[in-house]
RNA sequence: CGGGGUGUAGCGCAGCCCGGUUAGCGCAUCUGCUUUGGGAGCAGAGGGUCGUGAGUUCGAAUCCCACCACCCCGACCA
C-alpha cells in the first residue's frame, strides 16, 4: 500500500475522554472515530487490524473444525421468549420493534438462533459433532460503557457453538475448542492465562475465562503461587481462615456514637479490622437476610447468588433495615437489640471465615452501639448457614492447598462454556440417536471479543512513542520512509524498486510517498506501530545503505540495499 | 438508575462569574515563499446554528428554565 493511497488521519493529541492508554492512542492513530457512548466507527487502519485477527481466528476456526456461517443482528423476540432470555436479560439487552409493532432485539449473542437452526438442522445421530460459527457485530446496552472499544456497546464477537450427541462428545468438542483459542492467542502475540469463571446469565456448567494480562483489566484474576490454579475473583474460592478459638472474653456493649463504619469502630477501639465482623442486609425470595463477613472482606454476589436462600436477592432498603433489625445501618449485626423483637424471621449467613471468630466486635442492633467479646453460639445463635461468599484477597491459600493467592488484572478477551442441555432443552432441539429415540443435544459455546483483542494487544504493547503491534496483527508489517521522495530520483527508484519487491512475496508493506519530512514520517509510522521501518536517504545510498529498524529497537542499522529486500523476506519466511 | 461535571471550528482549550464592536488561541487544513535525517519557519487564508428549545433584556456564548448529548464517580462494604 502506498501510504498517498491510503487513509491516515494521525494526532498529536488525543480526546479528553480517552483515559486508558489503548484509547489514547487508537484514537490518536486514527484507528477509530467516536459516534456515540460506546460506539464507534472503525476507520481503515483500524480495520487492517481487525482482519489480521479475525484471519487468524478463521484459520483456527476451521482448523478446529469449525464451520462459518452468518446470522442476523436482529432476531424475532419470539426466539428469546421460547428460552426464556427475553425475561431474564435485563436492560442490557436491546430491545426493538418493527412497523408492525412487532419486538426484535439486537443480538448479544446467538445462542437462541443457533439453537434453532440445529434443531431444524441435525436431525440424525449421523450429523453430529457440530460446529458452527460467525464472527458478528453485537450489542450489548452497557450501563457504562467505557475505554473505548475496551467496553464499548456494538462490538464485534466470534462466536462458536458446539453440538454433540452427548456429554463426552461435549467435552472433546470444548476442549478442541479450548486448544484452538490457546493458539489463537498465542499467534497473536498476547500474554495471556486460562482462568476458572463463572458461567453468567449465559449458563453451563465447565466454563474458562482467557484473560488478558494488563494493569487496566477490569477483571481480577487469582493466581496460585503454589499450583497452576488460576480463577476469575468472580468464582475463586475462598477458603476458611483461622480455625474455631472457644470464647475468652464477656459480651460487653458499648458505646459508639456516630461511629458507622467498621473503620471508625476499629479506630476508636484501636483493633484491627479482622476482630470486627460486618453485617450486609438483603431481602430475597426468602425474606430478609443478614450476611455476616469478617469486617476486611468484602462480599462476592456471584457466590450469594447461588445460594438457595438468596434467590432474587437485592440490597434491603434503610425501611427494611429499620422493621426487621430495629436500627439504622452501621449498627447491624447478629445479636438481637435490647427489648427488639424481629417481627419477622431473619435468615443469618455468615462467611466461612466470620463464622469460626470469636471474641469479635459487632453491631449490637442499637443505635451508636457495638458489641465486643461477641461469639455464635453463646450470645446468638449459630448462623443460619455458613457459606463461601466472600472474595478472596491477597495472601490467601490457595483452594487447591497449593501456596497462597496472588491477584492480578486482566481483560476477558475470550469464554469457552460447556452448556449442556440449558438453550437445547428450552428450544427443544432433539435429534434421533441409534436406538431411534430423540434425544437432547448437548451443547458448548465459545466467544472471542474480537475488538477487544485489538485494544488489549495495544494495553499490552506500547511505548511513549505509540503503539507495538504483534506482527501477526500490524496493519502493516513493514513501512518504507523515502527521504525526499519526491526531490531525490536515486532514493525514489531505491525505496520504489524495494517496496515492489517486498509485496511480490506478500509481505504488506507501506510506502510512506507523502514527500513528508523525515520527523513526520518516523512520528507516524511509530504511533501507528509498525513492527519494522526501512528509511532510505541520499546519505546512505552513498555508501550503498539504507536504514534497519525494528519497532523495539532504540537505533536504526545500516543494511546493504542490495540485501535488505532478503533480509525482510527472512523475517516474515511463512 | 443516583451524584457530580462538561457541551464554543476536525482535535485540545480560553471567553461565561461581572450581558454590550466583527467570539479568540494552539494543533490540524488551504495558498505562497523559504526549509528538508526526528512532529519546520515566515506571511496570508478558509472553517462557528457558541448542544437544542423556550424565556429575561434595547441587547445573550455569558443570566433563568426545560430538554438532549457526552464524561467521571457510584450503584456490595451502610
Amino acid at each position: 500500500m502506498k501510504l498517498s493511497q491510503f487513509h491516515l488521519s494521525t494526532v498529536k493529541e488525543a480526546p479528553a475522554e480517552a483515559e486508558v492508554i489503548s484509547h489514547q492512542l487508537m484514537m490518536r492513530a486514527g484507528m477509530l472515530r467516536k459516534l456515540g457512548a460506546g460506539i464507534y466507527s472503525w476507520m481503515p487502519l483500524g480495520v487492517r487490524v481487525l482482519r489480521k485477527v479475525e484471519k487468524i481466528i478463521h484459520e483456527e476456526m476451521v482448523r478446529a473444525g469449525a464451520i462459518e456461517l452468518l446470522m442476523p443482528v436482529i432476531q424475532p423476540a419470539d426466539l428469546w421468549q421460547e428460552s426464556g432470555r427475553w425475561e431474564k436479560m435485563g436492560a442490557e439487552m436491546m430491545r426493538v420493534k418493527d412497523r408492525h409493532d412487532r419486538d426484535f432485539i439486537v443480538q448479544p449473542t446467538s445462542e437462541e438462533v443457533i439453537t434453532d437452526i440445529a434443531r431444524a438442522e441435525l436431525k440424525s445421530w449421523r450429523q453430529f459433532p457440530k460446529n458452527f460459527y460467525h464472527i458478528q457485530t453485537k450489542f450489548r446496552d452497557e450501563r457504562r460503557p467505557r475505554f473505548g472499544v475496551m467496553r464499548s456497546r456494538e462490538f464485534i464477537m466470534k462466536d462458536a457453538y458446539s453440538f454433540d450427541v452427548d456429554e463426552a462428545g461435549m467435552m472433546v468438542s470444548y476442549q478442541k475448542m479450548y486448544d484452538a483459542y490457546c493458539a489463537i492467542f498465542d499467534r497473536l502475540g498476547l500474554k495471556y492465562r486460562s482462568v476458572h469463571a463463572d458461567a453468567g446469565n449465559i449458563g453451563g456448567s465447565k466454563t474458562q475465562e482467557f484473560q488478558v494480562l494488563a494493569d487496566s483489566g477490569e477483571d481480577l484474576i487469582a493466581f496460585s503461587n503454589g499450583s497452576d490454579y488460576a480463577a476469575n475473583i468472580e468464582s475463586a474460592e475462598a477458603v476458611q481462615l483461622g480455625a474455631s478459638i472457644p470464647a475468652a472474653q464477656n459480651l460487653s456493649k458499648i458505646a459508639t456514637p456516630g461511629m458507622k463504619t467498621c473503620e471508625a469502630v476499629g479506630d476508636f477501639l484501636k483493633l484491627p479490622l479482622e476482630k470486627q465482623l460486618k453485617a450486609m442486609m438483603f431481602f430475597s425470595d426468602s425474606g430478609f437476610i443478614l450476611v455476616m463477613l469478617r469486617a476486611d472482606h468484602m462480599v462476592n454476589e456471584i457466590k450469594l447468588g447461588k445460594l438457595a436462600q438468596l434467590k432474587n436477592f437485592r440490597p434491603a432498603t434503610p425501611e427494611e433495615i429499620q422493621l426487621h433489625l430495629g436500627v439504622e445501618p452501621g449498627y447491624c449485626g447478629p445479636i438481637a437489640g435490647n427489648g427488639m423483637s424481629h417481627p419477622q424471621k431473619i435468615t443469618v449467613i455468615a462467611d466461612r471465615t466470620a463464622a469460626v471468630m470469636s471474641d469479635f466486635v459487632c453491631g449490637a442492633n442499637a443505635s451508636g452501639m457495638h458489641f465486643t467479646g461477641a461469639n455464635w453460639g453463646r450470645d446468638c445463635p449459630a448462623p443460619d448457614l455458613v457459606a463461601d461468599v466472600r472474595n478472596v484477597v491477597e495472601g490467601d491459600p490457595s483452594p487447591d492447598g497449593k501456596g497462597t493467592l496472588g491477584l492480578t488484572r486482566g481483560i476477558e478477551v475470550g469464554h469457552v462454556f460447556a452448556l449442556g442441555q440449558n438453550y437445547s432443552k428450552a428450544l427443544n432441539a432433539t435429534f434421533i440417536d441409534q436406538n431411534q429415540k430423540p434425544q437432547i443435544m448437548e451443547m458448548g459455546c465459545y466467544g472471542i471479543g474480537v475488538t477487544r483483542v485489538v485494544a488489549a494487544a495495544i494495553e499490552q504493547n506500547n511505548d511513549a512513542k505509540g503503539i507495538i503491534w504483534p506482527q501477526s496483527m500490524a496493519p502493516f508489517e513493514v513501512a518504507i520512509a523515502p527521504i525526499g521522495y519526491k526531490k531525490n530520483a536515486e532514493v525514489k527508484a531505491a525505496a520504489d524498486a524495494l517496496y515492489a519487491e517486498i509485496c511480490a512475496v506478500g509481505i504488506d508493506c507501506l510506502l510512506d510517498d507523502r514527500d513528508e519530512r523525515p520527523g513526520v514520517m518516523f512520528a507516524d509510522l511509530e504511533l501507528i506501530g509498525i513492527p519494522y521501518r526501512i528509511t532510505i536517504g541520499d546519505r546512505g545510498l552513498k555508501e550503498g545503505n539504507v536504514e534497519f529498524q525494528a519497532r523495539t529497537d532504540e537505533k536504526a542499522s545500516p543494511v546493504k540495499l542490495g540485501d535488505v529486500a532478503a533480509q525482510v523476506k527472512l523475517l516474515f519466511a511463512r
